[in-house]
DNA sequence: TATAGGACCC
């Protein structure tokens, strides 16, 4: 049999990993092997046991049994399952492994290999005990010094937390190479010190394209997507090779972003570089376009690929609900299902989402429940959240309570966040004490509750209790987060803060602001001066000339983007319910279509009107009077222009009555997605 | 066989 240790692979080994999709056929092959006797050579059984390991992690139970069918089993076979087993979600398993390698006496010992991938069981459980057990181990057999070994416990410690441990093992090693310092760069950035790691990658002699990956990478991960991009262009100046990684980390970093035309240039040069659309490389793609608000384009690349699994699908789900298409998002699962493509918790959240969205109470309840009952997965905070917003918003206040009682955890602030802003929809002043009551035991600097609170106090009118919540506030020192959008033109991204000046060409958009200031007021525009809305960002204000970020970015949008170019804007926080209408007015009277993502969701606004319809109030932090004057006594959206007049006359004489109406009468002004 | 390894909810 030693002829085969001559080539690379067994032709049947090849099969296995080739053309073997369905437990039958590797059936076969290993019957085969079992009948031949090929199965006793020890190298050909480690293959087979490896390939079947790692091109098959959901039948792992069966290659952990064919270990067993070779009487003296290869370091290869076991190291194989170990790493087969650190991946799935039963980690524990390698060490048992381990065990089994230690006891099984003769030849195999294990080796360096062994232990990263034990390092890597250890990262996955976050188990400490087990970490300072490996690393004993480690030392006890000398390996200590194995370059593989040293980022392997590197990624661990990191991966735990523990970056001084990282950082100790770094220190002793003399001469770091590449793949060491790659993985403290990896460390570093994980632990949230990610200027450090851009120190230790500028420091580094040479670089690879798996250390640039792990420094953009690692700037992504850490919400620094400028930095990113920034990174990822500097790669491209230097000649590096750009891979699939690569390309997955610069599209999530558009994502969070919103940089829409880099995500573009990205996708358009991996068609240029004929690069490969993986699953995840495609998923990423889906991710980039429906968080940069072009849910079309998402849906055609989601539609184009030949392979698709649940990332896939949840991403698609998730970005059709968070663009208000909450049918779109249900006929999607519902593909999914017939697909034989099986839901996760995320599908889940996505799901309940998109009935929120199309206000379907009876098919969120539905699939909540289905959720343990058809699937078992146990449902978790985010779905409770889900739930209560479901309730909530069509104004069935007291069930989203009992749910809220019901549920099986202790409810977290995000529960009770819902229930608050459901009660602020319908003026459950009493409720809504209780809610945000509890928000702030739970969080105590949670701004968003406070500010809920201090909407519903302002909407009976009860103007002591306003100011009491202001005054707890700033005892409390809790403060608004300051709001911030930022603007994508030419590939280049712009961030602009409340009231920010500091813009090279903040004169032309100071110029362009008063501009628009004017064209608003003649075509009608009564400035929000409603005191009914006490928005904290109002403070921030520093002259009668809204600063708001968003319409900063909005002045610029229009001095620098080509006539007929969408102007998209992405914001930290939610939009304010002034700003919004402004947007929507904008849009008429420039004939300019923008697009805001704020904190969840997007509004597309086009001739005056917006697309979000009632998804504009959704949890915490809004405001959530819009949707219900936005429909007001139609079955047709208003123009905006007369929604904000009639707003202004509603809200002055009748703050307390602002009908929320049915949500059927919401018809949708965007285009399907297909 | 290993270092980067990424995507869906947060």
């Amino acid at each position: 049999m030693s002829h085969f240790r001559c080539i690379a692979k067994h032709p049947t080994i090849s099969l296995v990993e080739s053309s073997c999709t369905s437990l039958r056929q590797i059936n076969q092959v290993h019957t085969q092997l079992l009948i031949t006797g090929l199965l006793d050579d020890p190298f050909l059984h480690a293959q087979f046991v490896a390939s079947i390991a790692l091109k098959h992690p959901n039948l792992l139970d069966y290659s952990t049994r064919a270990l067993d069918q070779n009487p003296n089993p290869t370091v290869f076979a076991f190291n194989s399952l170990i790493r087969a087993n650190s991946k799935s979600p039963n980690p524990q398993k390698s060490f048992q492994l381990y065990n089994k390698l230690l006891k099984s006496g003769h030849n195999p010992y294990p080796d360096n290999y062994t232990f990263t991938f034990l390092v890597r069981t250890c990262a996955q459980l976050l188990d400490c005990e087990a970490s300072r057990a490996v690393h004993a181990c480690v030392m006890k057999r000398g390996f200590e010094t194995d370059p593989h070994v040293q980022s392997g416990l590197i990624y661990m410690y990191a991966e735990m937390g523990l970056l001084g441990c990282a950082r100790k093992v770094f220190d002793e090693i003399p001469l770091p190479d590449l793949v060491t310092l790659t993985a403290m760069v990896t460390a570093c950035a994980k632990s949230g010190h990610v200027g450090f790691a851009r120190g230790l990658f500028d420091s580094m002699p040479e670089k690879d394209p798996v250390a640039w990956n792990a420094m953009i990478s690692g700037y992504a991960q850490c919400g620094q997507s400028r930095e990113a991009l920034d990174m990822f262009n500097l790669m491209q100046m230097e000649g590096v090779r750009i891979n699939e990684v690569t390309l997955v980390s610069v599209l999530s970093a558009c994502s969070h972003l919103g940089a829409l035309d880099q995500g573009r240039w990205a996708h358009a040069y991996i068609g240029r570089k004929k690069i490969t659309v993986t699953v995840t490389l495609g998923t990423a793609l889906i991710d980039m376009y429906a968080k940069c608000g072009d849910v079309n384009k998402a849906m055609e690349v989601f539609w184009g690929m030949r392979e698709k699994n649940v990332y896939t699908w949840s991403s698609a789900m998730g970005g059709l609900a968070m663009n208000g298409l909450g049918h779109e998002c249900l006929e999607l699962f519902a593909l999914m299902k017939q697909e034989r493509v099986l839901p996760n918790e995320v599908t889940f959240v996505s799901i309940l989402r998109g009935c929120s969205v199309a206000g379907l109470v009876e098919e969120g309840r539905m699939h909540f429940y289905s959720m343990r009952k058809e699937f078992g997965l146990e449902p978790i905070f985010e779905h409770y959240g889900c739930m209560v917003d479901l309730y909530g918003r069509v104004g069935r206040l007291n069930e989203a309570l009992d749910f809220i009682n019901k549920m099986p955890v202790k409810p977290h602030a995000g529960a009770w966040g819902a229930l608050l802003n459901a009660c602020r929809i319908h003026k459950n002043t009493k409720l809504g004490e209780l809610a945000s009551r509890k928000i702030v035991e739970l969080e105590s600097k949670n701004h968003g509750a406070y500010v809920l609170l201090s909407n519903i106090y302002a909407d009976s009118k009860n103007w002591d209790r306003v100011s009491n919540v202001r005054q707890t506030m700033k005892a409390k020192g809790v403060r608004k987060l300051p709001g911030c959008s930022i603007i994508e033109v030419n590939g280049e991204v712009h961030e602009f803060v409340v009231g920010d000046k500091s813009h090279p060409r903040y004169g032309e958009i100071e110029a362009k602001l008063e501009e628009i200031s004017k064209r608003l007021k003649s075509s009608g525009y009564v400035a929000n001066t409603f005191p009914v809305l006490f928005d904290l960002e109002e403070e921030e204000k520093e002259d009668a000339l809204c600063q708001h970020s968003e319409r900063i970015a909005i002045a610029f949008g229009l001095i620098s983007l080509k006539e007929g170019v969408p102007i998209r804007i992405v914001k930290n926080l939610r939009v304010c319910w002034d700003c919004h209408a402004v947007t929507a007015i904008i849009s008429d009277i420039y004939n300019r279509e923008i697009i805001v993502r704020d904190r969840n969701r997007f509004h597309h606004y086009k001739d005056g009107a917006c697309s979000c319809k009632g998804a504009f109030s959704y949890s915490l932090f809004i405001y959530p009077l819009l949707p219900s004057i936005y429909y007001l006594g139609m079955g047709e959206p208003l123009r905006m222009i007369d929604i904000v007049q009639k707003a202004a006359g509603i809200m002055v004489h009748e703050q307390g009555s602002v009908l929320v109406l049915p949500r059927l009468l919401f018809q949708p002004v965007d285009s399907s997605p297909r």
